[in-house]
DNA sequence: GTTAGGATTGCGACTAAGTTGCAAAAGGCC
DNA sequence: GGCCTTTTGCAACTTAGTCGCAATCCTAAC
């Protein structure tokens, strides 16, 4: 009877990595709050899809915040030290980046012929390789990366 | 009593993809044998860690052939083309490029520190995520990028 | 609300990987 | 050797990403 899905829309526990949380978050950590970091937090809060330097760029503009591209290497670089995002190659030729939510660490199913990107989450199967590889290698893994290529449900 | 590892360096079986295997077979695709041509497989057949481009060409002029960076990606685009080669993309700013073993498909270990690749093989393990993902996406999928990152056994 | 000082921003110039079009040169078949 | 096709070099270009510096903005303290 009690839904899961309802409760977990309640003020003590929503916060986390919604971009009112993560602002919160900052200003307690006594960064500045600027009108380009607040937006760039909100476009990447409110996107499924990882977004690039090119991408952003013309969301900015959209939202008439025409900021020069260097800022916005910098902020993301500065989120990326946050840990409030992470940095992907999806081979496409621009980083993409994302908000970081702690504990949905997931991969992602890349369409090669429309470009649509799903996300799979499967952390287990990872980390059991992992120990295993620095117990036959001696190398610590600090992180990985794993992506798919294929053809999305619309594109087989 | 059989050693299969010594049976299996025989003539029938061995020419696969060493650089004499790899010209011989495309002599008979009826693809020309350029000085760059043979220089690349050869280069690239007798070096156990991926190349990039930046770092073949001075390879190249000390073989005493000075060649064009147009010429070593469009040749690299070939080879790829003709399944001699494969592309990865381990982060550090170009792709790079090695002989595909068919049977030997493998991953990386990339020590962030000194820049040292290892190689990693685990298919078996792969192969049992992709089907899932299939299954549950219904995603197909046709390649995949996995590739760790982290501290070699000098570095740490 | 002003102000001071460090953090953020824009600008222009730069680097480095990778691409393109075209004319010249080289492979390999006769 | 000659011919036709494939390769190659060159120069100019594109695109992601970086750097230094001067101007501007944020915020906390007054």
């Amino acid at each position: 009877m009690t839904d899961k899905r309802r409760t977990s829309t309640l003020k003590v526990i929503a916060p986390r990595s919604t971009p009112e949380g993560v602002i919160e978050t900052l200003k307690q950590k006594g960064s500045r709050i600027t009108k380009v970091r607040k937006a760039l937090i909100e476009i990447l809060g409110g996107t499924k899809t990882p977004l690039s330097v090119p991408e952003l760029l013309p969301l900015l503009e959209r939202l008439d915040l025409p900021v020069n591209k260097t800022t916005v290497y910098r902020e993301l670089d500065f989120l990326l030290h946050q840990k409030i995002v992470i940095e992907l190659d999806l081979l496409d030729g621009a980083k993409r980046y994302e908000i970081l939510h702690p504990d949905h660490h997931h991969h992602h199913l890349v369409c090669t012929d429309c470009g649509a990107i799903e996300c799979v989450e499967m952390h287990q199967d990872l980390d059991e390789i992992e120990s295993r590889i620095a117990s036959s290698h001696k190398f610590k893994v600090t992180s990985h990366l794993l992506e798919f290529f294929g053809l999305c449900s619309k594109c087989q």
